[in-house]
DNA sequence: AATTACCACAACCGCAACTAG
DNA sequence: TCTAGTTGCGGTTGTGGTAAT
């Protein structure tokens, strides 16, 4: 059958840079009818190009809301961190960082993250059962991610609610732990500090909750959360499946586990009293500087 | 001053998912 | 349900700037 390729080769449209004057025809266009179909944009505008490079240079350059400059310690961070739970989706992670594109993300990770983590010993998958099989070793990332939000929500329910029995602290619960889910959600929406929660409480960590027997998100291409969201059927709650800890104190030590699996395992996580941060005490600014020096 | 090597980022390409008829 | 067209994503390449020799 075959299909039509994107653009018309035979009609020589222009690539390459892009020069100022095509940046103002398509950024006018756009601001005063909107994109509508990339397809016909390129001839609405009167610009010489396909549409795929228009939505490109639109998406990736010319969006109003696009955020410049370079990349704040924290943008870094949860950069890493995300990267560590979804892998190479670019778009989820540029969904968790406004203003950002995923090119303008992948690009900064394979140019400057990746060799910093590479120094730092942490790009390469550790040795283990799931070693030499991407998805099942992305599984069990995303598998101890649950576990680890999981754990920290447990805390935080526990922490703010001293009212709160020991079996709803507990996290890992039921369809109607819900509440759990919301009260630490809040609780993180508080702490901007703490990617990992705002994370597991956006449409990611929704998804994967949703979809928990299934494929995590990450390896379901092209369903964005929303959508996953409105087709998954109502599944429990994670943890289910669990009769796990039932008292504060098992989840101290589910925690604490966690904490050694994800930073002996996986060399995710740097556990520290009272916070948690992927990075060491005193270091959580991930610089070149500080990388340097660390190897 | 010329050349080479490296880096950062913009842009392209191909594929797969999605959608409308 | 099938098919053709459209859109979005991720990997890769190209290009311009800068540092090193």
């Amino acid at each position: 059958m075959g299909r039509a390729p994107c653009c018309d080769r035979t009609k020589g449209l222009k690539k390459g840079p892009w020069t100022p004057e095509e940046d103002k025809l398509l950024a006018d266009y756009i601001q005063a009818n909107g994109h509508g179909s990339w397809r016909l944009l390129p001839k609405l505008a009167g610009l010489n190009r396909c549409g795929k490079s228009c939505r490109l240079r639109w998406t990736n350059y010319l969006r109003p809301d696009i955020k410049r400059g370079p990349f704040s310690p924290e943008e870094q961070k949860s950069i890493v961190q995300l990267h560590a739970i979804v892998g190479n989706k670019w778009s989820m992670i540029a969904a968790q960082l406004p203003g950002r594109t995923d090119n303008e993300i992948k690009n900064y990770w394979n140019t400057h993250l990746k060799k910093q983590l590479r120094r730092m010993g942490l790009a390469e998958p550790p040795p283990g059962p799931a070693a030499g099989c991407p998805a099942a070793r992305h599984m069990a990332q995303w598998e101890t991610a649950r576990l680890e939000a999981e754990a920290r929500l447990s805390l935080l329910a526990s922490s703010s609610s001293g009212a709160m029995s020991a079996t709803a602290a507990t996290t890992t619960t039921s369809a109607s732990s819900s509440s759990t889910y919301a009260a630490g959600a809040e609780k993180a929406a508080s702490e901007p500090a703490d990617i990992f929660l705002r994370l597991w409480s956006s449409d990611i960590g929704d998804s994967f909750r949703r979809r928990k027997t299934a494929a995590p998100p990450a390896l379901v291409k092209r369903k964005d959360a929303a959508v996953i969201k409105q087709e998954a059927p109502a599944l429990p709650g994670p943890g289910d499946d669990s009769s796990a800890a039932s008292n504060e104190k098992e989840a101290l030590e589910v925690y604490q586990m966690l904490l050694d699996f994800a930073g002996e395992e996986l060399g995710l996580f740097h556990g520290r009293h009272g916070g948690f941060s992927l990075f060491p005490p005193h270091d959580d600014v991930l610089t070149e500087a500080s990388l340097d020096t660390a190897f």
